[in-house]
RNA sequence: GCUCGGAUGGUGGAAUGGUAGACACGCAAGACUUAAAAUCUUGUGGCCAUUAAGGCUGUGCGGGUUCAAGUCCCGCUCCGAGUACCA
């Protein structure tokens, strides 16, 4: 019997499916394991060759903790709502959940061929009512809340309307959009109306007026990345920033939690790190100044020790005081300047490193000097961050500097030596001068010094800064969560939680509609029992992404999102797999949201994933031909310089080893019918290039086809073997053979000459090594995530038996439960065919023994290398004397050290011995 | 600009400070075959030597620490990824 994987993979899918194999319950007598993926968004591509890379390990990760006695959660689900489907729907008119569903079931076809060990009975969708009913709720729960700073939590704000009725903002630090001050008196006094309106500057859902990327013509708000040049790249209509209200989430409240949680959780210090710049903590100083004709305002600075360099201030755009700073003669300049910079998309503004700016016509007062300060306006300060407003300091920032330059404005050097002549000293060294009180003192000691100095005469505050901001939560789209938000008198309202889920209506056209609005506009019946209308507005991609994992734990439960007892029992995710480039998105929404549920008492973790794995991309290895200019022949690769070529992708499923398959190629496009060659050799040998897996470059590889030809086992097999799991790398068919063959020479461990053959004698002590040295690499391996190094593992060991002509029982039962995470099919098989009447998923991963791998030979030399050294071995608990003795009477040292007469022996530690001649 | 990675044969890649190049691809030779494919065996960093045995050299560049450095430290070069008027 040959090793038919088609036969044997189709086989035990089925068993698995038939015997619920892989489903998981909350059981409390063993420990818990939770291994997630990120879940796919289901394209209408499907999946190649690069995406299940992932999975894969994740799979062999769950199998191995499994084979360990850990009761393990491995799901998986999708991230079903997205722009591709509802994009489709705008071009054909088709419904984006009939493409989402057809999608899914692409995936789904595509998953269950390559032998995962999903729970499947788990599966979640984030368009699926009965799940989004879960993100609304969150929602609700994040409207009704705000986040009270001293607590360091998320409270209910019935507790804050109670805590204002009694003592006002007094004694209050809330996380908030402005800050406000009011009595009890003034706020018992307000209307109802009013007090909404204030609650909204607190909440952890509010609608806030927040800079958008607005496009008339399209109607909609677009992301930085679908603008470019200030125009629409789908359409080119003309994109200007606007003011919008809309719903945002205050993740900023949790920028101090966000940064703490990093040091508690196992990921890699990369993404750490990115996480922290995004974050962005910096201490500061806020500082008050006053214009010469009274207006307060504020600045917020990282080098208040500079503050005797200051010689101008300059005021971002859209800040609010520049209407109020703004004097008479200057105001048609200034309104022309923002009239410009309003058409720049921020990510232009950004890249645009031209100087540029307009004097508003007010001064501001220096509050150590009194001297007058001219106040600019430039959009170089940016409005979102800090107070939107800036002291100039040109001497020591380059920012500063550049437009001082360009405007001919002051400079003043505060550090001694420093030369300004060309460029900003930005460095925080050197010794203060110029400074008054500061002068003599080091940048570091002046840093605090003068920021003492301001609280002392109350003219600023310590203050730390996150550059993080608010979440932007409304999308003017159909293909998302419907907000379960009414409105009344013009104020936002939610629905009640059991009239969850608000499901996502029908409509004609999937286009906002005629008077601007978004698409849910063109619902009929979109508004209350009560008549009131309903939110227009959906939520993002990342609504649904953000708690999943939590679902996951209890998917089917209609009453919570999830049960305390399911929670208690997975608590959170132990490994979390998935690719970098959610680093700042998914990674950081997904760690507040499950914060604020902490701070509710849902999820009892702080912390979502406690340790996360970064998988590299799967690049594709592109083929070319060469075709001669003005001509259908072309020219093998070595040949190809002999002429004026074109180089021409070509399909990589029909070159093989960069051999191209002629007649394929004919065949696949017509115009090449008639083509003709210059061989080398006979052969047509084509050159290749790395580049992104896609259509275009006919590099795309996909995972059906390689299970058709070599099984799923091979795939799952070689896209470990292909290198280190979170390095990027090409895909390359070429190397598949050899994964092939070992798992053929496997199967014939097993049988000889087609017939079964399995010993029951005691295995060899030879044997015992080979098996006992796997079982230790490979498991090593797995905990380390080496598993293109566990392959290899298997591989020697592979070889090391057949050269043993090992059929021994006891060997191969082990090696078969050690390969079972690897290539789960195979393994099944071998594991029934030793006559077992279990799964080999319940089968205990073997334990290794050190007996089995001591070397026997005493003192056993492994090599001698230049001159005056060898390397031996010793069990640690020989003397150094006994050491030395047996070097000079172990044979191959002898033959070494024979003629030339070793001066002195040199035991080091370790137990390495260096002769010196 | 800043941050984080990385640089090892023809290729992908192995090496708790201790035989550099495991394992695999490719290539070469051989066996089987009418032939090819498949399979199996052997060889395979470079240079020199070859009847042998062997010798020299070698992990991007330059220093250093160490009995011993691909690995640790300092200074460069190049490549990749992320991020960026964040005051």
């Amino acid at each position: 019997m040959d090793y038919n994987f088609r036969e044997i993979e189709r086989r035990w899918q089925q068993y698995w499916i038939d015997h619920q194999t892989y489903k998981v319950t909350e059981d409390r007598s063993k420990p818990k394991f939770y291994v997630l993926d990120m879940f796919p968004y289901p394209s209408g591509a499907g999946l190649h060759v690069g995406h299940p890379l992932g999975y894969i390990a994740s799979d062999i990760f769950s199998r191995y903790k499994r084979s360990q006695g850990f009761n393990v959660l491995h799901p998986m689900g999708y991230d079903a709502y997205g722009l591709p489907a509802e994009q489709y729907a705008i071009q054909t008119g088709q419904h984006p959940a009939i493409t989402t569903e057809s999608n899914i079931k692409r995936y789904r076809e595509q998953l269950d061929k390559i032998g995962f060990s999903y729970d499947w009975s788990r599966e979640v969708r984030t368009c699926d009512p009965g799940y989004y009913k879960w993100t609304q709720w969150a929602f609700i729960r994040m409207f009704h809340s705000y986040y009270c700073n001293q607590a360091q939590q998320a409270r209910p704000i019935a507790e804050l309307t109670e805590l204002f009725s009694r003592q006002g903002t007094r004694g209050l630090d809330l996380a908030c959009n402005e800050p406000m001050e009011f009595t009890a008196e003034a706020w018992n006094a307000m209307s109802e109306k009013k007090q909404q309106e204030i609650l909204m500057n607190y909440r952890i859902a509010y609608l806030g007026d927040t800079m958008v990327n607005w496009c008339p013509e399209l109607g909609t708000v677009l992301a930085n990345d679908e603008v470019s040049e200030g125009f629409s790249i789908r359409g080119g209509y003309p994109v200007e920033q606007k003011k919008m209200r809309q719903w945002c989430l205050r993740v900023s409240a949790y920028a101090h939690r966000l940064l703490d949680g990093l040091d508690k959780v196992d990921w890699t210090d990369s993404l750490k790190e990115t996480q922290r710049n995004w974050i962005g903590r910096s201490e500061g100083a806020v500082m008050h100044f006053r214009t010469s004709r009274g207006i307060a305002f504020d600045i917020f600075t990282t080098r208040a020790d500079t503050i005797f360099g200051v010689t101008f201030m300059v005021l971002a755009p859209e800040s609010e005081l520049v209407k109020e700073l703004t004097t008479g003669e200057q105001r048609e300049a200034v309104e022309d300047y923002i009239a410009k910079t309003k058409k720049k998309t921020e990510r232009e503004r950004m890249a645009d490193k031209s100087v540029s700016g307009v004097f508003s016509g007010s001064y501001a007062c220096h509050p150590f000097t009194g001297e007058q300060l001219p106040i600019w306006i430039s959009d170089y300060v940016l409005a979102g961050y800090g107070t939107g407003a800036i002291m100039a300091v040109p001497a020591h920032d380059s920012r500063d500097y550049a437009f001082a330059r360009h405007f001919n404005l002051p400079i003043i050097p505060l550090i001694e030596g420093c030369d300004i002549s060309e460029e900003s000293f930005d460095a925080k060294e050197g010794i203060m001068m110029n400074s008054d009180f500061l002068n003599g003192m080091t940048v570091k000691e002046a840093i605090p010094a003068a920021i003492d100095e301001v609280e002392k005469r109350g003219i600023g505050y310590r203050k730390i800064n996150f550059r993080l901001r608010d979440a932007i939560f409304s999308r003017q789209r159909y293909w998302g969560e419907p907000f379960p938000v009414y409105y009344k008198d013009g104020m936002p309202y939610t629905l009640e939680e059991s009239q969850l889920p608000l499901e996502l209506p029908e409509v004609d056209k999937y286009l906002p509609t005629e008077s601007g609005e978004p698409p849910l506009g063109r619902a009929a019946n979109w508004h209350t029992g009560e008549g009131y209308p309903l939110e227009l507005n959906t939520m993002p991609g990342f609504a649904g992404s953000s708690a999943y994992y939590l679902r996951y734990m209890d998917p089917r439960n209609d009453n919570t999102l999830v049960s305390e007892d399911a929670n208690s029992y997975w608590r959170n995710v132990d490994l979390y797999i998935g690719g970098t480039e959610h680093a700042t998105g998914h990674l950081v929404y997904s760690r507040f949201w499950n914060k604020f549920l902490f701070d509710l008492g849902v999820s009892c973790e702080e912390e979502p994933f406690k340790k996360l794995v970064n998988q590299g991309m799967i690049q594709g290895r592109s083929n070319f031909v060469y075709r001669i200019k003005g001509t259908n022949k072309f020219v093998s690769l070595n040949l190809k310089e002999q002429y004026e070529v074109t180089p021409i992708h070509v399909d990589v499923n029909i070159v093989h080893h960069d051999i191209l398959d002629i007649e394929a190629f004919r065949q696949w496009n017509p115009e090449y019918k008639t083509a003709e060659f210059i061989l080398e050799d006979g052969k047509y040998v084509c050159g290749w290039a790395i580049e992104k897996m896609s259509k275009s470059m006919f590099n795309v590889v996909n995972p059906d086809d390689i299970v058709e030809k070599y099984g799923a086992d091979t795939l799952r097999l070689y896209e470990m073997f292909l290198g280190p799991l979170e390095q990027s790398k090409p895909w390359d068919t070429n190397g598949i053979d050899g994964v092939h063959r070992f798992l053929r020479r496997v199967w014939s461990l097993f049988y000889k000459e087609g017939d079964l053959s399995v010993s029951d004698e005691e295995p060899a002590k030879e044997e015992l090594k080979s098996l006992h040295k796997l079982i230790k690499k490979v498991s090593f391996d797995i905990e380390h995530f080496s598993f293109n190094t566990s392959v290899s593992a298997f591989m020697i060991c592979a070889n090391e038996l057949t050269s043993l002509k090992c059929s021994k029982r006891a060997i191969l039962s082990d090696l078969t439960v050690c390969l079972a995470p690897f290539a789960p099919h195979l393994a099944e098989e071998l594991w029934r065919t030793l006559g077992n009447s279990t799964s080999v998923c319940d089968a205990r991963w073997p334990v290794w023994n050190e007996e089995y791998l001591k070397e026997d030979a005493f003192p056993y030399a492994i090599s001698f290398n230049g001159k005056s050294r060898f390397v031996l071995e010793f069990p640690a608990d020989v003397t150094n004397e006994e050491i030395e003795k047996a070097v000079l009477v172990h044979p191959n040292s002898q033959k070494w050290i024979e003629g030339k007469n070793p001066k002195k022996i040199i035991i080091v530690p370790k137990k390495i011995v260096n002769v010196v001649i």
